[in-house]
DNA sequence: GCCCTGACCGCCA
DNA sequence: ATGGCGGCCAGGG
């Protein structure tokens, strides 16, 4: 079959990514998220001396070394909230890697008992 | 440099 | 509960 031309976006060059120090925090902050437990990308942001830039923890995760092997999935929006749209692939993957810790989801939202504070660790 | 686009957040109608 | 909006900041075209 004819291969087309990929419409997806040409991510940062790995080596680069590597280099970029908040990167590697935020990255560093995410590996300690203990199991079980979910935590707010504004959270990650503060924890990585990075108030007020939880898009900036998006973008990390999205361009995260997939040899890292980061629980990305204890990483959720504020109030618990999966923030993938309801029906897609990625909000599914979540909440079942969630669930296998024990975390509750109902609705696409993380139980508050499972939420917790990077800073209060 | 300008403009659009986000795995975001919090406020407010 | 829900949608809109401004604020935020880094990437990419």
């Amino acid at each position: 079959m004819i291969r087309q031309r990929t419409p997806v976006k040409r991510s940062l060059n790995p080596a680069r990514r590597f280099n970029d120090p908040a990167l590697e925090e935020i990255w560093h902050v995410i590996s300690t998220i203990p199991r079980g437990k979910a935590t707010t990308y504004g959270s990650v942001a503060r924890a990585a001396g990075l108030p007020g830039r939880a898009r900036q923890v998006g973008f990390a995760l999205r361009t995260a070394p997939d040899g890292l092997n980061l629980p990305w999935h204890r990483v959720v929006g504020a109030g618990g909230r999966i923030v993938f749209p309801a029906s897609s692939r990625s909000h599914r993957e979540q909440a079942r890697r969630l669930r296998a810790e024990g975390v509750r989801v109902v609705k696409g939202r993380v139980t508050p008992s499972a939420m917790t504070d990077l800073e209060a660790l």
